[in-house]
DNA sequence: GCCAACGTTGGC
DNA sequence: GCCAACGTTGGC
């Protein structure tokens, strides 16, 4: 069982939008870089759970919590030359880009990275490290019991 | 829109 | 394999 923290723009997908999905289910798509797909194929199992944060928007910040409830396959996107995530260099043969499907299990108020920073208990988080710049990235047990205690609270 | 930080590309 | 140029991310 790990923990993990995505990145999603919520103009694209936000947490309400994935709780409004079928089973209240989606594929995450989109990763294109590399440190992030190894840390969705190598590391994630079904049941994981993961802090949803929106980024790139007015507020950014923790706005849910997802499970990963399936493993990992080619993400689509990469064989659509329709598609803004289309990868000319991914084939069928040798996929370059993986998905994993996330169920909403809930909406959580927004937790803003504004606060994330004010809690000395979270200042390892790879989330607020300089220049960090991952979608994907995992989170400690003792970081994910403190921001879960934040969200309870 | 700015810009710091980081990743990728491609010539050599 | 080096590294300059370029592209992207993402907060502000």
């Amino acid at each position: 069982m790990h923990y993990w923290l995505m990145k999603s723009e919520p103009d694209e997908v936000s947490i309400d939008d994935v709780l409004a999905a079928p089973a209240r289910t989606v594929p995450w798509f989109g990763v294109r870089n590399y440190q992030a797909r190894n840390f969705m194929r190598d590391g994630m199992a079904v049941g994981d759970l993961v802090l949803f944060y929106h980024s790139s928007c007015a507020e950014p910040g923790i706005a849910g919590i997802v499970e990963v409830v399936s493993t990992p396959y080619p993400d689509a996107t990469q064989f659509d030359p329709a598609s803004h995530y289309y990868d000319p260099k991914a084939s069928a043969e040798q996929p370059r880009w993986i998905s994993v499907d996330v169920r909403a299990v809930r909406k959580t108020r927004l937790l803003s990275l504004k606060e994330l920073r004010t809690h000395p208990q979270l200042e390892q988080m790879r989330l607020l490290a300089k220049g960090s710049r991952l979608s994907v990235m995992p989170v400690e047990p003792a970081e994910w019991r403190f921001i879960d205690k934040l969200l309870s609270a």
